[in-house]
DNA sequence: TCTGGGGTCCTAGGACCC
DNA sequence: TCTGGGGTCCTAGGACCC
């Protein structure tokens, strides 16, 4: 075939995933503003997953609570979250995926995927993974290309909607140095500030930062990695090991706080055994617990214990009411979590990933 | 009218040991 | 009276991502 084939990173992102998905089951839906959030009532505690194009230009955007994203789009459509059907969608477009030649796929999220490919020309690649998702699930995405993973993630967001854009050591500066600190993946609004308290506050900064000023700033691993981050820097290979969950969780914010302990009781034993639900599905162990209590309005406690790897549902309740018995009595809760931890194999883990969400 | 639910990884500080 | 230096383990909390 050809003579210069190069491996590069996809970065293949669907667009508006969640709203994409609920028009395809109702094509009435289209072009009208939507809000998919909770279980579709705004009178509840629940926020935002995700708004369709048109409902954003009310100002409405994802991790906005529902009442307000309902006071401002007062003609939007608002439907409950159907993780099953987001699920099975997701499962499609990620087979196609697989099936797109020598394609190595590392899964992060729902809507989003690296693609590994060896290839000489990205573009037209990336344009057939395109023709490939839509035909297979009638869904649109965005893609990335870059020579790193950092920079084939980044380079998504300039290829949106239905686009491709290229990010390489060659234009990355060019491109990104200019920009906010913040529009890298892996810096939010407070590493940002912590930057700019040291006179930090662009890409082109930070990729020429002291490494020993950020060193002191933000510890011997992410000091250096923040530094990596600016040049777009890190991982060049697409990794499709099977991911291994470290542990699960189930949250629960109550629509009324809860005041009386008896309540918090019984939440415990609920979230216990959803929790153990979710980590017997896989057979492995419980080795330590985390329960986190958000006290109304808004402050998050948390507290952890370790335990003896077990098995035995009644030894993981125990821990986790006795967790629980260290909760400040008399203030009202409106949140509870709790999150078991699970032995991991050996493995060396080489490299950092900001995020390695699960699949 | 306040802020979901599921994850990952890192850091600091105390306890404890030699 | 003063109080090393290295290591590990554990808990609490912070930050980020989708």
């Amino acid at each position: 075939m050809s003579h210069n084939r190069e491996y590069w990173v996809l970065h293949v992102d669907l667009d508006q995933f969640i709203a994409a998905v609920e028009v395809l089951r109702h094509p009435e839906l289209a072009g009208k503003p939507l809000i998919v959030g909770g279980r579709g009532d705004p009178t509840e505690r629940a926020v935002v997953s995700t708004a369709s194009y048109e409902a954003r230009e009310f100002g409405v955007g994802s991790g906005m609570p529902l009442r307000i994203a309902a006071r401002k789009a007062p003609d939007a459509v608002i439907l409950p979250v159907d993780a099953e059907a987001y699920t099975a969608a997701s499962a499609q477009v990620m087979a196609t995926l697989r099936t797109q030649p020598d394609a190595t796929v590392q899964v992060l999220g729902w809507d989003e995927a690296f693609l590994g490919v060896q290839t000489d020309d990205p573009e037209a690649y990336a344009r057939r993974v395109q023709a490939a998702v839509l035909e297979r699930t009638g869904l649109h995405c965005s893609i990335g290309i870059g020579d790193t993973l950092v920079r084939a993630k980044v380079a998504t967001g300039f290829g949106k909607p239905r686009g491709v854009f290229r990010l390489t050591a060659e234009n990355w500066l060019e491109i990104m140095g200019d920009r906010p600190t913040v529009d890298l993946w892996g810096v939010g609004s407070r590493i940002s500030a912590r930057l700019a308290a040291h006179g930090i506050a662009t890409v082109a900064e930070l990729a020429t930062a002291d490494p020993a000023v950020l060193a002191t700033e933000f510890g011997p691993k992410m000091g250096p990695w923040y530094g990596l981050l600016g040049r777009g820097e890190g991982e060049r290979v697409v990794d499709d090991t099977p991911w291994v969950a470290r542990g699960h969780s189930r949250e629960t914010t109550f629509q009324q706080d809860l005041t009386e302990p008896a309540q918090v009781e019984a939440a415990v034993r609920g979230l216990t055994a959803k929790v153990l639900e979710d980590v017997a599905a896989e057979g492995r162990p419980v080795i330590g617990l985390t329960l986190k209590v958000r006290y109304a309005p808004f402050i998050t406690k948390t507290m952890q214990r370790k335990i003896a790897e077990t098995r035995d549902p009644a030894v993981v309740e125990a821990a986790a009411l006795g967790l629980a018995g260290r909760i400040e009595p008399g203030r009202p809760i409106r949140l509870l979590g709790l999150r078991a931890e699970m032995p991991m194999p050996e493995k060396a883990r080489e490299g950092h990933t900001p995020t390695r969400s699960g699949w």
